[in-house]
DNA sequence: TTTCTAAATATTGTTTACAATAATTGTTAA
DNA sequence: TTAACAATTATTGTAAACAATATTTAGAAA
């Protein structure tokens, strides 16, 4: 949302956001302008802006003359997407380091994002643990203060999700909470060279955690799936 | 580009890319919908849906009701849009410096690009360099096969021209070329660090080559701005 | 029952027209 | 001449209509 686009169709790309980080829009899911339009309200057009957003940023599918459909990283995507996250999120760190040497960084919201990843991995609350942890990750691209860098990682969170989605057996020990935390006291420490190992053991084990042995595809009917 | 879009959008925003590589598109100058429509014969509405690929990508700015006019990078966005560049063209580089030495890097096309770099600069031809070095730094990250990094990476480069646009005294020791014979010659002998080092350093020195006391705008007619 | 084909339906692609707003021009008064 | 305001023009925002394509349904033949 780099700037202005006036009607909404930024409210639209939010709600696919939000829907597949919640796990209700599941990879390979139909999507047409008309129901999204009889739902919410949006015109066509609206729904249209926003859909060629998010096929651009490679979330939805979109073949001539058929509905737009969530994607379904194939096992090569999924490694390009988490190679990239490394890229981008390695990059993330650095800043921060510096900045909290600096003293230039407030760490309290991530803090408490922390702690509340492991309050509900204690209640084994695997579903709202999933959506935490993304926020986890855009959280601190966004502490950098860098839209640029944060509109880089922005479109692959959700396809990390739909990815895990696809290949994840259990999502319980999906991008673990207790990494987090060991990746904050780095940056606390100062310690640019952990902190760079910490992102990058956390996103290859990830990926190390997915099992690509191919699953089915579930198919959903979509009404009621947004909230 | 991820998939399809079936009229012609993308044309729109490689017609604005490569005009702003060039130097034909300014900063600040004004783009109306009708006038792209009536000099290429595009659709309004495809001429939108470029538009929008365009601001979304911050290469654009829109206010409502008012046509889209070229970004005109302040000097915060253009320490942004480097910073943002230093951390996914790291990425690029450790990728290729992996690759290259598992021998699968093939860098013929990058090695031809760096010595028709080097021919333009000993004939001074100042516009084609820039314009080649901005090929460059692009070459290098579709060489990852990642689209994911290459998308990142690909607003970031007309962004880059356009702060030069803004900030360049002169543009002739900007992003030399041969910082890039000595970012090749590092990923060749598979030395991670020093690549690293090269493609950082070679980075903050087009920054610092910059001088960021304001100069004047000049404003632009579009017509045959494109070649 | 199954499979193939054809009709009907639903959805997307594209153009058009109109409304709302901004930019420009022209006029008047100081 | 300049400044302020009004009227005009140009441009964008939005919706609606229609065409093209895909999908689904129904029916007939094997």
């Amino acid at each position: 949302m780099t700037t202005t686009l006036h009607t909404n169709p930024d409210k639209v790309v939010d709600l696919v956001f939000e829907a597949i980080l919640k796990k209700r829009l599941k990879p390979g899911v139909k999507l047409s302008e008309i129901s999204l339009q009889e739902e919410f309200g949006y015109s066509r057009a609206v729904v249209r802006q926003g859909f060629d957003k998010l096929v651009d940023s490679g979330v939805l599918i979109h073949k001539k003359n058929q509905s737009v459909r969530v994607a379904y990283p194939t096992k090569k995507e999924t490694k390009q997407i988490y190679e990239a996250r490394k890229a981008i999120e390695n990059g993330v760190i650095m800043i921060l380091v510096e900045k909290h040497r600096n003293n230039e960084l407030d760490l309290s919201t991530i803090d408490s994002l922390v702690i509340k990843e492991q309050r509900l991995h204690e209640n084994s609350e695997h579903a709202k643990l999933t959506r935490l942890s993304c926020d986890f990750h855009l959280t601190l691209a966004e502490l950098c203060d860098n839209k640029f860098l944060v509109d880089s990682l922005k479109p692959l969170i959700p396809l990390s999700a739909l990815a895990a989605s696809v290949y994840a057996d259990t999502e319980s020990n999906f991008c673990s909470f207790s990494e987090h935390y060991e990746l904050i006291e780095a940056i606390k420490s100062n310690d640019p060279v952990n902190a760079s190992k910490e992102i990058n053991t956390h996103l290859d084990r990830c990926v190390d955690s997915l099992n690509f042995n191919s699953k089915a595809i579930k198919n959903h009917s979509y009404s009621h799936l947004f909230n």
